[in-house]
DNA sequence: ACCCTGTTTGTAACGGGTTACATACTTTTT
DNA sequence: AAAAAGTATGTAACCCGTTACAAACAGGGT
């Protein structure tokens, strides 16, 4: 690979004069400009980002750290997050967390080394002490986790109360809710938000809530015991689309008929929920627009570290499909 | 930060002693190896990637490419590169390229700027010519770009084969094939598999191959006008799972019922194919083998360049599920 | 007493860019 | 005509680890 100096050398100039053509920074005469460009091209001269990094203490990297890579709500975000870090001239590093605190703080310290030049968490292990010695700012996504650290995300309190209104709304008489992992607070959230709406009903019990792990796999097992158990349940509001899918098929396996016997409603609006039969009712979050805020914010975090602490909440949607249905009345 | 001065300075030795303690290696006192690591923690010193990166030519990144990160493939193969990876302790980059050429490239220059140790890449867009100066080894996955280059696929032709014969052995007499972009060779691929059990069938006619790109939603579409001009298919082999998943959605819009109707098998394995009603036929890949056998020979190639170009190709599996069944005799 | 090998540590060059500072010349301002 | 501002370029320090090489000393063998 050739090097600065063989160019330098190529165009008769210094070092400092290629860099001041390669930047586009400082005086330099055009003529001088041309040779240098010339040199670059008959050598194909590429700077080398790792030279340029150690200098600046930047590597124009920024990482994004996800639960669960499989769940298709964080591929869809991982999208909008790459969208709009290579519009910047940023490389996107994508991590998976498998919610493991140790893989966690095992990759921001790697990355950290790496000069990475800022982060994006979904994390439900990290709290400010685990960061304190992180110097690149971080930006905390769809779980929040300290009033210092920058957050995007969804109002899932009231999501989750719409889920649970709404299969009232439509004649549901006893409902009960698939919890996501408690140590993630969009789950408490979600399940505050359920309480909120069914806490006062006389037909409430704390057996109508279920611990899931927001897996597909741990939901269907989940279920099928819920729903032997109690078979006069006829609403089940699911605290991720990826679960409530799970739902889905338990109720086939015990035979239950989707929406006529129990209605559904997920959390997320990912495309999995349309290629489901019957099609998944949901509170839809704007996974796109979450990612590419995050990004954007991070960038000017990237750029003025002095700035302040900023919380953006978005709003979500209910998406009406065929896993609901208005019951009639006995 | 502290650098490796600060902690000789308080260790009261030299850079190149701490160093030694760092990467173990050379000759040092234990007494002096304690002081120097007392001092290290005192300072909460961690070695600077980036300079080492510098001075040894190599990041210990490695990064895979993939077409499509919302295609559930995808996240699964990146699991088994990112576990292998991780293991061997090198950082793992996930670049998204929308089998877009350009996009390919810019991550190409990009991150050989940044001597990222070696790529995995699934590209259909990618040939030798391209590679020409790269320096850090590839690997070639689920596609193959050309016999210099390392790769590890599967039989795809042999798959495809057995698809179709498995849709001719439980009955079907007109079978379809919906085709995945033909610029990718395990399409290609798929597709002369089918053609070798259908080409010569009486009934085999060109309008029963059609043209998708392995997406959801275009497979939908095709499907739907498909299945409407031609009433009388009873089988269908789609070259892909996600695909598949489209003609269930969209046989189930034309109020077809699938498996009574249409047989429909898949390729891939990939889980979505469980979560769909009917469940999904298909030909499974051993998509997580396919990922760290993959990493496993980049990661060996990094160490040894020399090495010969090795071509590894796995076996795949029939899984029968719901989509499709043995036809009665009219 | 001498040589050889093994141990311990330090000095300084190196990797490949970036930039503060110095120098020198040209043009503009007053 | 002198001072100031603008243009053009080079020198060398700097970013921070790594390692070749040198130096110095201990212990073993002859």
């Amino acid at each position: 690979m050739a090097t600065i100096r063989d160019v330098a050398k190529l165009a008769n100039v210094s070092t400092a004069t290629v860099s001041r053509v390669l930047n586009d920074n400082g005086y330099v005469n055009s003529e001088t400009k041309n040779r240098v460009n010339e040199a670059i091209e008959q050598l194909r001269y590429r700077p080398n980002d790792v030279a340029r990094s150690l200098f600046k203490g930047s590597s124009k990297m920024i990482a994004l750290f996800v639960p669960d890579i499989k769940n298709p709500f964080f591929p869809e975000l991982a999208r909008a997050v790459e969208d709009v870090t290579n519009q910047y001239g940023y490389t996107f590093v994508l991590c998976n967390t498998d919610d493991n605190h140790e893989k966690e703080i095992t990759y921001l310290n790697a990355l950290t080394q790496k000069s990475v030049d800022g982060f994006i968490m979904v994390s439900s292990t990290i709290c400010e002490r685990h960061l304190e010695h992180v110097t690149s700012p971080i930006i905390s996504l769809d779980r929040r986790f300290s009033s210092n650290i920058s957050s995007v995300t969804v109002n899932n309190r009231k999501g989750a109360r719409e889920a649970t209104a709404y299969l009232q709304s439509i004649g549901c008489k006893k409902i009960a809710h698939i919890c996501g992992p408690q140590t993630a607070s969009n789950s408490k959230d979600r399940l505050k938000g359920y309480l909120d709406v069914v806490k006062y009903e006389a037909w409430f019990h704390s057996d109508f809530i279920v611990a899931g792990d927001y897996r597909f796999k741990s939901s269907y097992e989940v279920t099928k015991d819920l729903l032997t158990k109690h078979k006069d349940i006829d609403g089940l509001f699911v605290a991720n689309d990826l679960m409530a899918v799970g739902v889905l098929k338990a109720a086939e396996s015990l035979n239950m008929n989707i929406p006529e016997q129990l209605s559904v409603i997920g959390f997320d609006g990912i495309p999995l929920g349309l290629t489901t039969t019957p099609s998944l009712t949901t509170i839809q979050q704007p996974i796109y627009e979450i990612g590419s805020r995050a990004a954007q914010i991070l960038l000017e975090l990237i750029d003025h570290p002095e700035q302040q602490v900023i919380h953006e909440e978005l709003e979500v949607t209910l998406i009406e499909r065929d896993s609901t249905k208005r019951r009639e009345e006995a």
